[in-house]
Formats: structure tokens, sequence, C-alpha cells
DNA sequence: CTGTTAGCGCCTTCAG
DNA sequence: CTGAAGGCGCTAACAG
């Protein structure tokens, strides 16, 4: 090994080893001379510590772990965008970890991470998972965001699921729809029950029935998008009726709005459609939808900084520490020719 | 620390912590019997090794750095899809870090890379760089993507951007374009000067008389999209003739889409659009514009094959490794009402 | 203010 | 086949 390490600037300065790692940690207990000497060679030298020699020592490693189901989302990038910016004021590094929605490799890379590779996590569930055995026995801390776990008592980072579910159904009722379908994207995951309760409410706080069967439950682990726009158009033939749409998914939101279009069904005089959404280009598309879009940037930065200060301070979470950021419904009306 | 080791598996078993490791390790010198029980205990106490200490023991961490402009890019999304599957199935790990298209970020990140972090480094440089000195003085092997670095002599997995470049041009020309403007994300960037390259070709194959001005020259660092928009509605106003665009990047295809639209020219009749474009959504959104989709994921996973495959021999990267893979130009009707 | 010492948890010779 | 010993690079007591 020929790299600058501490032995080899105190074999160079003719100091102790000790001496040097105290200077480079800039500690009380340096002369002022001795610590100008030191830095000069680490930076002549271009010597960087190993981060793996403290890791060790310290018994920390100044890097957090992010599991997360795909980045191949707007929301995920975004709140990845904020994570990021937070661990990187921290000093903190960041190891991204993806599940593809499947539970066995989301306990895998839980497993893995056990290994004291991080000393905090960042998490939001896949919609496979159902059995949190594996994020029980965890002896780091934890904060969920968007999708939490609420089996787990800690922190959560949400939008307001609830209210927006609601929201976007009353959204649809005042401009004139009766019979309105749920596209959901699971019923396991907690954004999916919280959207659909704020439906259900909705509805019937407007004087109408929810009908189980205007409910389009999640599609099975990777069903992919054939078979969620199959599903889709099914249930448009099988309810011509239907004349509102919340998308409880930003995919399902543009599915459904093809969907329509191929049934012949014009946008927004046939059918209106409500759905969430982070995807900046929608903004360009400017489809005749109405959109929910949450703070994924903030939430990704809000859930980072609980996490680190959880660990800095090596205390456990307290799940009081909990946030609900809101999300915000824009109406759009279509530019297109 | 009540942690699992070697050490507490060891004194559970009456073993020494040599023989406990060695037997984890599947070594042919322990009996089978020993390798049972060793394993048993394993994972009855969910032992999992520390990453840190045989990171530093081996001298490498089985894990690979990833450095980027940004993730709220589907391309680099994409990409960061392919690094990680890879990666995965190498066993090895991701740390991911933004550039923001910064010089100086991508100074820092580099620097703070060489601690030994990381076995590998995947990058793609930041708009912003012109100085490279950062980059030479890495130990470890590094492979560029997408947007590489020449000067440095190592592997790189790009796209065809000058045939691209080429193509795109000649398919405007083809279509009956006569003046045709070129909106190029960065001249300093490989990807931008390679397509610039193709489009003056392209131009003079076909008898036509490139202009300087007919070319948008980069954003200075961090302009921001209102700038963009403000410089592309100033070159279109200042030459009304314009009747094609070929868009370096997906932002100011969408962004001279819409600037059209705002003037009252009309697309395709007008004028015609070629833009690069790896979002998923554009599919959805169905612009009338042509597109060139780039093979991210294969891009990313490619990278990350080559740059593992270094790590793991501990080999230098031949730069005769360097892979270019075809994007694929898709021609696309708008289906809007 | 500086040096000596003792590990962090793991792997790898070298002995038996 | 198994054990003992040393050290990766760094930090944190404890001395002087």
């Amino acid at each position: 090994m020929q790299s600058v390490n501490l032995k080899r600037l105190a074999e160079e300065l003719h100091l102790s080893i000790a001496t040097v790692s105290r200077a480079l940690q800039d500690s009380h207990e340096v002369s002022p001379a001795t610590k100008e000497r030191v830095r000069a060679l680490a930076t002549a030298l271009d010597y960087q510590p190993n981060a793996y020699a403290s890791s060790l020592r310290r018994n920390q490693s100044k890097t957090i772990g992010v599991v997360i189901p795909k980045v191949t989302n707007h929301f995920f990038a975004l709140a990845i965008n904020g994570i990021e910016e937070a661990a990187r004021q921290a000093g903190f590094h960041v190891l991204i970890y993806l599940t593809h929605e499947e539970y066995e490799r989301e306990v895998s890379i839980i497993q893995h991470l056990k290994g004291g590779r991080v000393d905090g996590i960042l998490m939001s569930v896949a919609s496979g998972t159902e059995n949190t055995e594996h994020l029980r026995s965890l002896r780091i801390p934890v904060v969920f965001f968007d999708r939490i776990c609420p089996d787990i008592s800690t922190a959560n980072v949400t939008t307001n699921d609830y209210e927006s579910g609601y929201q976007a159904t009353a959204h649809l009722i005042e401009a004139g729809c009766r019979t309105i379908a749920h596209l959901l994207l699971s019923s396991s995951l907690s954004i999916g029950r919280n959207r659909q309760q704020g439906y259900l409410d909705a509805l019937v706080a407007h004087g109408l029935t929810p009908s189980p069967g205007l409910t389009l439950p999640g599609t099975p682990a990777n069903d992919g998008p054939a078979g969620q726009v199959g599903r889709i158009r099914e249930l448009l033939q099988r309810r011509p009726d239907i004349d509102g749409i919340f998308a409880s998914v930003e995919r399902l939101a543009v599915s459904a709005y093809h969907v329509c279009r191929e049934l012949g069904r014009r946008i927004p005089e046939d059918v209106k459609i409500v759905g969430f959404s982070n995807l900046e280009s929608v903004s360009l598309f400017d489809p005749p939808l109405t959109t929910i879009t949450q703070p994924a940037y903030d939430i990704g930065r809000e859930a980072a900084k609980i996490l680190l200060r959880a660990v800095e301070k090596k205390r456990p979470i307290l799940p009081t520490q909990s946030v609900v950021l809101a999300s915000e419904l824009v109406q759009r009306r279509s530019t297109m020719p």
C-alpha cells in the first residue's frame, strides 16, 4: 500500500500518529503551529482519511440507506433529490436500493443493511409488502416516507392522503359527476387505504352511495402497464355510466385518460379525471385532468432531516416527530388545439 | 456492543474466531460438521458480518459510486436502474451523488470518494465541467457514461450522438425543412459537441449552409427553465423563417413545442421538431414530435458491468472496452383531437 | 501540548 | 482440520 495514511504523514513530520489525527480533526489540544504543518503536508500529499477505518472505530458510517420501490418515478426521483441535499449538508453519504415492488428484494436488502453499513434507513415500502417482520428487528433508526408502515413505531413523513382523496372526490362531485370510479395502486399500502377512505367518505358526505364495483383494486405484484390498461378498459366498458375517475396514481390517471379516448369518451365533457401526479412533464403535457401534486422534494428532505437528527444524536426516533405535508390540488384546462 | 460478531459466535460454539470466519466463507479446510454448526448458529442469531471491518481488512468495499448531474431526469433515473441491477447481481452496493451540474460539487464529491469509500466510479460529467484535474488523480477505476470526458483514458459508454444528430437533421430536411435550428444543452459536453457536428454535417451533405445564428448554445450554468424558454422565444422571433428544430435535450424540445404554440406556429405544419427523449410520459403525452430515444437502462447496466469487471479483477480499465449503444428514432403523430 | 497503548471486527498467514 | 497471533487505518483513553 503506497497510499497516504496517518502513519505516512506522521513519519514525514516526525510526529506521532495520534497527534496527526488530532491535528486533522482540529482538536483544541494541538498547537496551532503543528496543526498548520500537518494540514500543509496533508493537502500536499492529497491525504484522504480511510472512511472504513474510521467507521469501524467510531462505529458509525456517516451513511444512510434509501430503500424505495423504483427510481423511474418522478415522485421518488424528487424525493431522492431532497434526501441527497439534506445528507450532503450533514456530511452524510447516500446508499440507494431498489425493491422493484418485490417483497423478497426488500427483505434481502434490509438483511444486508443490518451489517452496519448504514447508520439509518429511509424507506418507502414495496406494494407487495404485507409481513413486516424484517423491519422489526432493525437496530438502527428508520423513517418511512410516503408509503409508511403502520406496524412500526417510528417517524413517518407523508402527504395528507385522506384529505387529498376526499378533496379529489368532492371536486368531481361538485363538477357534476355522479358515478365516480377509484383506481387504486394497492390496498395494502398506507397511502392506498387512506385515499380510498377519503374517497368513500366524500361520496357519503355528498349523499352518494359507494359501490364496491367502482373501486379498481391494486395491481397484483408487477402486473405491468398492459394488465392495468386492460383492467381499466374492462371497468369502463362494464360501467358506461362512469362520469368521473379518481386515480390514486399518476400512471393510472394517464392510462385512464387514454382508455377513455380510445373508447370515444370525451374528456372532460363525458368523463372527468383527477389524478395524483409528480411528473414534471404533466405541466408541459397539459392534459385536461385535475392533478394533485405532492411536495416530493420536501418529503424527502424532511424525512432525511428527521433521520439524520436521530442518527447524529444517537437517539431513538420518537413517533411523534411524524410530519404530514400537504398536497396541492391544481385544476388544469387543456390548451391543446 | 451486544451485536453478534465472530467473537460472539466463536464463544458460544467453543471454537476459535478463525474457524468461524472460515466456516462462514465456506472454506474447504473446515469440516462439514463444523460448518453446519456455525451456519446454524449464525442464522439463528441473525449474524451479519460488519461491512466496514471486512472492507478495511480486504481493502475493498464492494461499493461503487455513481456521480451524475441530477436524478430528476428520466434518462439518469433509467440509468440508475440499470446500474443498480448490475451492482446487485454482483453483490455490490451503490452510493449516489448529485452534482446539480455544478463544477464545485463535482470536485468536492470526487475528493470525498478518494477516501476509499468506493471501489470504482460511474460518472456522467456536469455541464459546467471544463477542467478535469480532479479526475486525473483518481486511483480507482472510472467508467463514464453518456457524458464522457475525452481527456481521461478509460472506458466510456455512450449513444451514437453524432449519428443521432445527423439522422435527426436529415429527417427534418427530408421532411421539407430548410431552416433548421439546433437547441444545444452545452457545447462543452461531449454529447453536445457530437450532436452539433452531426447536425452540421447533415446540413452540408444536403446542400444547406449552416448558420451560426441558428444554433442556440448551451445554457450558462443553471440558467433555469425560464431563461431557456426566453432564449428560445427570442430565437424564434428573430428568425421567423425557422421551419425545423433539432433539440439536443428533451426539456428543450418540449419548451420549443410550447413556445411555437405560443407564437401561433402550428406543429408540425409550420415547424417540425425532433428531440431527444427518455421521458416515459412522452409516449403518453404523444406530442407531434419525432423523438430519439436512448437506451438509458442498457447504458447504465453496461457501464456498471464494465466497471465491476475491472473492480473485481483489480485490473485497470482498457479504453478499448468502450461501447456505443444506438439510439432509436421514433416518429410520432399527434393523436390529440 | 504530545506520545503510548489498546482496541473496533475481520481476515490471513503461520503453527500445530 | 483447528487455533493463535498480527494487522488493516483510525480514534480515544490514559499518561506524561
